[in-house]
DNA sequence: TCTGGGGTCCTTAAACGC
DNA sequence: TCTGGCGTTTAAGGACCC
């Protein structure tokens, strides 16, 4: 036999797939504009667009009412708008999404403990580590929609299978609000006739890699020689769909995942010309990266600059420290040099500054440790005793290698702090977002033209709650409604006479929290 | 009518130490 | 001493996902 088809066998006799169908895909349908419906009782029924209001915006969910106009995730917000007029175009409200989605994870882990959250609004969960043993997956895929819409008055979409692949696919089989259980028997059934473009991995370019192999589907797919795949797709994506088109898939559902990087980038509405703006606009990403961050251990010892050009084309440009720094000085100072390093060329459309290696600042200390504790190994005298001098001085500043200044978590806290710590990692996105993502600080500021995005959440002293529509000079327009009151005609205010201030999301509302007679969704 | 913002992972080339 | 091979690290770019 030759070696190939040898390496091939090996290849597939080494992947050890469950024998039923044990893993559960979760996602929720139109997630963000779902989460606005709720929100928003004037929009149900309606067509919605989430994602960037300005002029660069692209869509991040398009409700189901509005994608019957043809608007779908991804594509320009202009071109949304005009496909579905009369659609409510808003802002996102991550603070919200993060709020539902917590409910939603919080069901999948009351089936099971092992649950691994993909995005805001996706996960999966291993009904082989269920405690009261291993349901059937009808039931627990039932029990999870009638506790989510119970919960959340939102509707998700369950797919379950014998590996992650089949969950994945099977949960967008029957959107929105289906179930799809793929038994192992009934795989090849399921997989073979599928468009390669609905396994996880294929994008475009992958696309049309295989198109000129004329693969279309995944029994297309599967008629592929092992190395025609590599050496067409590359070693890692090409064994990696080899072993996809026959469901060989073993990968675990993993409920915790390290953050490999931090950043923050903004596309500016018209582009930057001219050297100084383009380093003051740096500085202002460069906070949103730091502040991203510190959420994320606070440390990082390689920072990666980027400049997109106004036709398009982007470059990137890194610094690496030989130590992780904490230091924002430091840390400014690096992003700003990639930058220049990337040589600024204008017109720029787009900024961004990300950190990576990153570390918690209570492992700086034994980070800083270890590199010391290297130096004589890597030599080089001279140039890096400053280095180390310095470290051993912020090294010093800390409690000392032994110890662990994290001992103030413990158990349950612990526990709590992970899983938060966990949703928050998710907090970047649906699809998309666009636009100044208005941080938290605005909350509690007085809204006015410049902080105003239609959809945000608006407080008025005898008015009560409502959401923006939209803001022009000192005149607003808002709609005074949440998801436990009737629907709402907008109403003009003059912030002058009557100011708003903008406030956090509800959070989750219950329909059993609705009036009965408000109940019933148009 | 152009094309967002979070990320992850992979590939390739070069530099470097052994 | 020179060279080859190998593994690791870094840098840059790209594909992909939600």
């Amino acid at each position: 036999m030759d070696p190939a088809a040898e390496r091939a066998q090996r290849l597939v006799a080494a992947v050890r797939v469950r024998d039923s169908a044990t893993v559960l895909h979760l996602d929720a349908d139109a997630f963000f504009a779902a989460v606005e419906q709720r929100d928003k009782p004037s929009l149900r029924g309606k067509p919605v667009l989430v994602g960037g209001v300005g002029g660069r915006g692209v869509v991040s969910t398009a409700s189901y009412e509005a994608r019957r106009h043809g608007a779908r995730s991804a594509m320009p917000m202009s071109r949304a708008r005009r496909l579905s007029p009369g659609a409510a175009v808003l802002a996102p409200r991550f603070a919200a999404y993060a709020a539902y989605s917590q409910v939603i994870m919080g069901v999948l882990r009351e089936l099971t403990p092992a649950v691994e959250p993909l995005s805001i609004d996706e996960a999966f969960a291993d009904l082989a580590l269920c405690p009261g043993g291993t349901p059937e997956p009808e039931d627990a895929a039932a029990q999870v929609q009638a506790r989510v819409a119970e919960l959340t008055g939102l509707t998700v979409s369950v797919g379950v299978g014998r590996s992650k692949l089949v969950a994945k696919i099977a949960s967008d089989l029957r959107k929105p609000g289906g179930v799809v259980v793929v038994r192992p028997q009934d795989e090849d059934d399921v997989l073979l006739p599928l468009d390669v473009r609905t396994v996880p991995g294929v994008g475009p370019a992958t696309q049309g890699a295989l198109e000129r192999l004329g693969v279309r589907t995944v029994a297309d797919l599967r008629r592929q020689p092992l190395d025609t795949l590599t050496m067409t797709l590359g070693e890692a994506h090409g064994t990696g769909l080899y072993l996809m088109s026959r469901g060989l898939d073993d990968r675990p559902v993993v409920t915790t995942t390290e953050r490999k990087s931090a950043g923050a980038e903004r596309t500016f509405a018209t582009d930057l010309r001219g050297r100084d703006v383009v380093l003051s606009a740096v500085d202002d990403v460069v906070d949103e990266a730091l502040q991203r961050l510190e959420r994320h251990g606070g440390a990082a010892r390689t920072v990666v600059a980027k400049v997109r050009y106004a036709d398009f084309s982007t470059v990137t440009r890194s610094v690496t420290f030989p130590h992780p720094t904490a230091s924002d000085a430091e840390l400014r100072d690096a992003a700003r040099r990639a930058v220049l390093a990337a040589g600024i060329v204008e017109p720029v459309r787009l900024l961004g500054v990300a950190f990576h290696a990153l570390s918690s600042h209570a492992q700086l200390a034994l980070d800083l440790d270890a590199h010391l504790f290297d130096a004589p190994r890597r030599a080089v005298v001279g140039e890096h005793d400053h280095v180390g001098g310095r470290l051993a001085e912020v090294a010093r500043d800390d409690d000392g290698p032994g110890a662990a200044p994290d001992d103030d978590a413990s158990g349950d806290t612990d526990l709590v702090a992970t899983l938060v710590e966990d949703d928050a990692r998710l907090v970047g996105a649906e699809k998309a977002v666009v636009g100044r993502p208005l941080g938290g600080s605005q909350v509690g500021r007085p809204l006015d033209e410049s902080n105003a995005r239609p959809g945000l959440d608006v407080e008025h002293a005898t008015l009560g709650r409502g959401w923006v529509v939209h803001v022009r000079g000192r005149e607003a327009t808002v709609r005074f409604e949440t998801a436990l009151t009737p629907p709402a005609r907008s109403r003009v205010l003059d912030l002058d006479e009557d100011p708003l201030e903008l406030v956090e999301p509800v959070g989750v509302t219950p329909p059993s929290a609705v009036p009965p007679e408000l109940r019933g969704d148009a």
